[in-house]
DNA sequence: CCGTATTACGCTAGCCGTAATGATG
DNA sequence: CATCATTACGGCTAGCGTAATACGG
């Protein structure tokens, strides 16, 4: 029987050229190495080395070997890589949202239907990776700006959340009882860019802003609290991030469409059985909101 | 590692389910192949089975893992075909013939260029296959009927051969000094089938014949001298058979033209001057000759 | 003379088989 | 209780490392 570790060692001299390189980089003895090519020698029947007495290289039949043994190792590795992704899979709950309050939202329900599994999201600032993402079977669940009309997915609304920019009460816009993001033109913005949807969309809305860009969310929300630029909130960052208005800043409501946000949730229709205790809590919660 | 055993025995419980009947089928007791698998679960890290006290059987990571188990077996079976085939060819110097004659002729030609070197030659009754086979590396020369003109090949001419009928001195036809296929319609003639295009052109040159077919030559040649029906002979047959015309029998010209044959050999254009050796034999035995 | 391959020799890791145990239908 | 899987234990194969040998640039 041609065992792994003859291959491996076949291919590994195949790169390297001398068996001591080979023993090196295997962590094994030079000895060993040679006695395993001899055998290697004498299952497959075929000579497989020109040697001399103090050099050894591949025939044109140990080249073939070397090159099938390379196809060999390849298909066991990539036994080891299928079979650990299912199973990593099959322990991960996997969902991707174009904005961070869905995904908040979603996480406890998961973690509590699903116990033990890693439940993990991504997110994206457009709906296409989403939706490719979720065909690929990368996420078991999506959430949208739009409902899915497609037969191929089952689709329920979810949660609604209102975006506000927050100005310090000395701003000349601070009076306002709601605005427009276009109002916002020229302003200089404290923003996160971990935000999906919201963070293109406010960049496209308002023209020639700058947005001072803070990828640790800690570090911003710092920042916000010890300085007197504008910032974005929603009514759900607010809570889950325990960030109340401070008294020195007032909310303000934005007025185009856009910055009202109404989010579905998305799954193949095929899982959709399989994710209905999922869906009824979702279910559930928009009919307690 | 993933060591072969293991996956070997993998590949045989998803065929076999249950581990006795694997330890049957490898001659291997029932404990080790527990052992193994549950070695190989650790080595993966992913549970393959689904076990009770008394019954263990795959689960679906076990299932994907014995899929990928076969691919990499077949790789294995695969890489020991591939070599040991190279290496019996690069051994093997295989030639195929239209004809019994010019493959005798080469063999001793062949056996002395390459001492050690097993020769073998197939015979074939039409062009086609044997062209095939030279273009498909299976044959290293061929011997054909027509000069090859296709540059992939180079060609050179080889001996040549003359067909004649044997018949009993007191054969209607026996006083003739030649005569055509065509004047033996209907009689009853032992032929070898094993004769390359021979069999095939008589065999549509002589209408209403009766052809006792013999595969055995040795049993041909003893009923040819034992009987008194008419059978052929070509000027190298008698020759290289040692079976001089008897002294009840008379050999009849053939007057057809594909009664007479001009063999020419051939083998791919890149192997010419590896085979330069065969073809100055070849043409130093065309010049003698 | 250092680098490389092979041979010799003793060690031991690990796989195997037997036997015992436990569970199930 | 017959069948199947697992666990325990002792034996032995076979691959390993060290050391020695031999060759070559």
């Amino acid at each position: 029987m041609l065992e792994t570790y003859m291959i491996q060692q076949l291919a590994t001299f195949a790169e390297e050229g001398t068996l001591s390189a080979v023993a090196e980089r295997l962590h094994i003895s030079q000895p060993a190495i040679s006695r395993s090519m001899a055998k290697m020698e004498k299952i497959i029947g075929v000579p497989l080395f020109e040697r001399t007495k103090n050099s050894i290289r591949l025939n044109s039949f140990g080249m073939l070997a070397a090159r099938h043994a390379g196809i060999i190792l390849c298909a066991q590795e990539e036994m080891l890589r299928a079979v650990r992704e299912k199973y990593r899979r099959s322990r991960t709950f996997s969902y991707g949202a174009i904005a961070p309050a869905p995904a908040w939202e979603l996480s406890p329900i998961l973690s509590q239907i699903y116990p033990g599994m890693t439940v993990s999201y991504e997110l994206q600032e457009k709906e296409e990776p989403l939706l490719k993402g979720l065909a690929e079977k990368r996420y078991d669940i999506v959430v949208l700006l739009n409902p899915a009309k497609d037969e191929n997915y089952f689709c329920r609304p979810f949660i609604r959340e209102c975006l506000s920019v927050l100005l310090p009460k000395k701003h000349r816009l601070a009076a306002r009882k709601a605005i427009w993001l276009k109002d916002l033109a020229g302003e200089k913005i404290l923003i996160h860019d971990k935000i999906g949807f919201w963070y293109s969309m406010v960049r496209r809305k308002i023209p020639g802003a700058v947005f001072l860009e803070q990828p640790e969310l800690a570090s911003l929300l710092e920042i916000v609290k010890n300085s007197h630029l504008p910032s974005f909130i929603t009514d759900i960052s607010e809570q889950k991030l325990h960030t109340p208005v401070p008294k020195d800043k007032t909310a303000i409501l934005l007025l185009d469409e856009e910055a009202s946000a109404r989010f579905y949730c998305v799954c193949r229709a095929g899982d959709a059985s399989r994710l209905s205790a999922v869906f009824s809590a979702i279910d559930n919660l928009i009919g307690r909101k």
